[in-house]
DNA sequence: CAAACTGGCTTAAACGATTTCGTAGCTTGA
DNA sequence: TCAAGCTACGAAATCGTTTAAGCCAGTTTG
């Protein structure tokens, strides 16, 4: 591997004459630098990331910790969305990628250690389980954390703005006529108890009582359990006349058991989905539902995650609300003449 | 941060005494290397891959490079599963993973370059462009790769069975009574090329003639294309009866152009797509289609790069084949009586 | 009993880059 | 003419870790 040192005896100068030059320092004539330069190019020279973070103690390296409670991990359209435009966006801004995991090998490390051993900048933190006490450590240690869908302790985190999507579902439902609505809900998270928050009190606002049992517990991206909440609620004496799922792929399962039913949607039933993933726009009818902006989301934590390493005084906690969009589907049937 | 220094001080022994205790040397006296390791820990020590990655030339890191010409990414399933697994399987030996990129920040390096800068020790490319110069360079070069659904030059990779999984669909189709069986087919590349073939094949060898506009250029991923090949094959007078999709994603964009018609699948025109995404199994009907098994193949990945990295002398270049399986789901009508 | 060996540790160099502090030689100004 | 200032460069320390080589005392061997 060429190195300084090769080039610098090529020159005939030192290697501080030669680091200089290839990184703009204005100390060095300029003849100099413009042959050490293409010394350099000849030469092939690369510089070297591992040499250079330990001199600099930074690593220009980001880690990103991605903890998978469900067992779907990077399938999840919404995480692979995030963690593909938190990556091109670090990228740009002259960072790496690397994932961060507990017991590398043999070795058993926590997630604070392991980015700590890797030199890490900064981490972005993008998991359904925040009440894992090695995140939490992760979070509150003093290296820099974006987290995303999580606020610690006023720390910076991009947030998906919950509130304000199931708020724009229901009045949209709502604008449709529709006063029996049904809500299967993911699991308990900070993110499920946002939505049951924001849907109780978007139907008081509208004054519609919703009855205890047209809320189903069932699990995000698990089409057979909201199949089967669905079923339940094909049941009831006063079917609702649309349904919330947790999320589009889960809505598959409702799906299925309202056609096994012949109850046609959105003729006989009204339903609509979140996330706002690539399905929920190709299925026929288009579903309605509310999509989640992962691309500005992983976009900004990747931009505040580089601002917190690079500002460390003057970059001050925050956190950011991306808003997303209502898409508007075929699923919600106008039932108000 | 506490260093071998620290530690080396706080026991009065040398810096190298300290190095070999705490990883396994013999000659260090038993009570010294207790006493070490034991200091150690009390004071937090953290070993820093940075410095041993520099002084070794390891640094049990392993690259990712995932080029995506269409846009979606690690937002396709197929691919995220294989990075989830891969980053599993490296993880559970020892290494970490990194991605791979152009350009970073300012400074532009190709893929090679970037991996020398990091210092990786391997890369697993997963790409469907294996035409890009920079790919091909980084493939020939000496740092050990592992290419998936790619073979270049005798070097290690693994391959989903695309011949088999064609074969294996064709076969079954053919077996449930069909004679006209359409193939829309994905762009350009070696992976396509492969399913044609072994389409042409396969028909061939069950003697069935497949007329040229049976055949119908689309993309993956895309559902519109997917339905525009569909509404084309339907206004044939000599309709097929089964029609074989570039993937289940694909599939949908069919699904809808064919209810548009009225067509009832299977009863009217049976399908079948490929690749075997939860989606396809929570449909109804279930889709019949051929399962790539990604995880296999993501781990297979990591333990032929890591066994590349570990013994470059007697590690032997191979192409792994990961075969999959049929999903019979019930979208192929048995036709037969 | 000298030579050879052994266990247990230290010294010092090395990995590749950056940066602080000099300093030699030149120009400038009064 | 000389102090001051500037330009262009170098010496050396440093980041944290590993390892070849050396050393010393004590033990074994011929």
């Amino acid at each position: 591997m060429v190195t300084i040192k090769d080039i610098s005896e090529r020159c005939g100068v030192s290697r501080a004459t030669v680091s200089k030059a290839l990184n703009g320092h204005t100390d060095i004539g300029a003849d100099t630098i413009a042959q050490i330069r293409r010394v350099a190019k000849e030469m092939g020279y690369l510089p070297n990331a591992t040499a250079r973070t330990l001199k600099l103690g930074r690593s220009h390296n980001i880690g990103v910790l991605f903890v998978d409670k469900t067992g779907c991990g990077l399938r999840h359209e919404y995480f692979s969305s995030i963690l593909d435009s938190l990556k091109v966006e670090a990228e740009r801004r002259g960072y790496d990628i690397t994932f961060i995991s507990k017991d590398i090998g043999e070795f058993s490390m926590d997630y604070y250690e392991h980015t700590k051993y890797r030199n890490c900048d900064g981490v972005a933190i993008a998991t359904v389980d925040f009440s894992n006490p090695a995140v939490l450590k992760l979070i509150a240690s003093e290296i820099p954390t974006v987290s995303l869908d999580f606020v610690y302790d006023n720390r910076t985190s991009v947030l998906s703005d919950n509130i304000g999507g199931i708020s724009a579902l229901v009045h949209y439902i709502y604008d449709m006529g529709h006063r029996r609505i049904a809500f299967i809900h993911g699991e308990d998270t900070s993110v499920t108890q946002k939505r049951l928050i924001s849907f109780h009190k978007t139907c008081a606002s509208l004054g519609l009582h919703v009855p205890e049992y047209y809320f189903k517990p069932a699990l995000y991206h698990d089409p057979k359990l909201s199949g089967l909440a669905t079923r339940e609620l094909l049941a009831l004496s006063d079917r609702p006349t649309c349904i919330l799922y947790p999320d589009d792929f889960s809505f598959i399962g409702g799906m299925n058991e309202l056609e096994r039913h012949g109850v046609s949607i959105p003729d006989d039933m009204s339903v609509a989905g979140y996330d706002g993933i690539l399905l929920s726009q190709v299925l026929r009818p288009r579903l309605t539902t509310y999509r989640q902006d992962a691309e500005t989301m992983g976009c900004e934590a990747a931009a505040k995650l580089v601002e917190l390493i690079e500002q460390p005084k003057t970059a001050l906690p925050q956190q950011i609300m991306v808003s997303g969009q209502l898409l508007k589907g075929d699923t919600v049937k106008n039932i108000n003449e």
